[in-house]
DNA sequence: TCTATTTGATAATTCATAATTATTGATTAA
DNA sequence: TTAATCAATAATTATGAATTATCAAATAGA
């Protein structure tokens, strides 16, 4: 007799410890008498504990009995909840999205997608973590990340990238420059400016882009600031340290002493492209994509 | 096909979820292969939720796998649990409290709590473990503990926390240091010493704390060595290796050449916390928590 | 490229055991 | 006393878990 407890044994107990009769407790389990008997029987044999106290036509729970009704209940309820849960998960209705993006992307798609989320699926948690190209590459790569928001052309094999918002770029000039929306007309008025870009490796599409908008007005840029930060960009701007070309929308958001003129006539854009591993199963990011479609 | 979900499942589906390797995984259960397929098949089909991704020679967890895999380690923890209580109670005694702690409690604190319990409820069992924070908070969560002795400031959810020891540092240094308690002004005029410290990893609000203890006496520590062992640590300073700076208790219970500077001027503190889960609904837990509140 | 090996899934069969029916013995109420 | 009601036991059946044998797909090695 070297059985083990199942959870049939744990409805049995429960239905006898409610009702405190076998034949009613049988009838409710939509079983037999002595099927309910052999069972509670074999159960007190496994846990080597008697549970029932079988006397003059009366059932009642021993100490250890009453303990344990107390943690069926428990284990029962938790499994019950336990299942629920397990289904929000597998429909995508619940779970985790670990999203890494580019600071540019903070401005306008993600947060939008945030919302969004929120609003459909509000059991979806999302962990969000500010990362270069490269890094939001690798770390979905190696399963750390989910979706990524990134500005790349091109990415490894496995993963797939999808553009979802395009935006122009701007000339970002210290308030005191003396080009405005009024006199700009070419991108060839700022040949000889000093330029503050974005890092080759931050963003390596960025930057050549931005290098091909200068070779269409005629002129080399001349780089003499890189960062990785739209704010330090901005701030050394602000100091007449140089100028920049940015993806427009990042002129949102902060509070400095700059002005932006957007270069519409130009033919670059600023892409910004999703990317995931095309062998992700993860459910809620299923959700999470449909959601971006839409937007 | 009406199945349910039984016990023998949640066995089975661990094991697959631990090797992610169904041939390894039956090895281990002492069954079949095939027996092993259908069966989490067949858990598939009863909740409804795909599990597993077999793909291409490589097992792996889907997301509600990985979150089953956490709730059966919890239930099946739980179960074994339920099952020791229920004997003990089965037998007469009160059940069994599982206590974790960190080396620096047992000085004080656990000791105390264990004279009290044994006094005041000498059938209540204890079990102790020496574990780090993290192990301990772990453990908790997964239901193989009932009760922590930590030094952290915030727990997860599910968790609660109150603190039960207040300990001023010390400072400590090998015998022949020319520092002692009559000359020692302030923490500066250790500023230029190597200090060793308890790992982050091991108790990371010990860590920073010990970190603002230094920077409010304008300075930040070099520090040269890590340990998760007192004696270790003292073993070092008496090597004249560096110097330390530990919860004032821990002084008593070793015998090291290394000497003692309480510092009771600063404002840090060492807070030994007792941590548990919320929903434990041990009664044991219960009369060792009424003890302590009283010690 | 071909072969051998390893993987998990299927199919057919066996076997363990839960559940059923029929019955008993004990207790209580009429 | 008799009838009624309870849980336990015995013999039997039926369910479904586990086994053996086998397969198809995917690698790794020659």
């Amino acid at each position: 007799m070297n059985y083990q407890i199942e959870l049939r044994h744990f409805i049995y107990f429960l239905a006898v410890a409610e009702e405190l009769h076998y034949r009613k407790a049988a009838e409710k389990l939509f079983i037999s008498q002595p099927g309910l008997s052999t069972q509670i029987k074999q159960m007190e044999e496994i846990l080597d504990t008697q549970l029932f106290i079988r006397d003059k036509k009366k059932v009642s729970l021993t100490p250890a009995g009453e303990f344990l009704k107390k943690e069926v209940e428990f284990i029962l309820n938790h499994l019950e909840q336990t299942k629920k849960q397990l289904k929000l998960i597998g429909e995508g209705h619940m779970g985790e999205v670990r999203i890494g993006f580019l600071g540019s992307a903070m401005q306008n798609v993600v947060p939008n997608l945030l919302l969004g989320l929120k609003e459909r699926y509000p059991k979806v948690h999302t962990t969000l973590e500010e990362l270069s190209n490269r890094a939001q590459i690798n770390a979905i790569l190696a399963d750390r990340l989910d979706l990524g928001f990134v500005r790349l052309s091109r990415v490894p094999i496995g993963l797939e990238v999808k553009p979802v918002f395009e935006d122009t770029f701007s000339l970002v000039l210290p308030e005191e420059h003396p080009l405005d929306k009024g006199n700009f007309k070419n991108i060839n008025q700022v040949a000889n400016e000093d330029f503050i870009l974005f890092s080759q490796d931050y963003s390596p599409t960025y930057y050549d882009t931005v290098l091909s908008i200068c070779e269409d007005g005629g002129f080399a840029p001349n780089v003499s600031h890189k960062s990785v930060h739209a704010q330090t960009i901005f701030k050394l701007v602000e100091n007449k340290l140089g100028i920049a070309i940015v993806p427009t929308t990042l002129q949102y958001g902060f509070q400095m002493k700059v002005k932006f003129i957007e270069l519409r006539k130009i033919k670059q854009r600023a892409v910004l492209s999703m990317v995931w591993k095309t062998d992700n199963r993860n459910p809620a990011l299923q959700k999470c994509m449909d959601l971006l479609m839409k937007l």
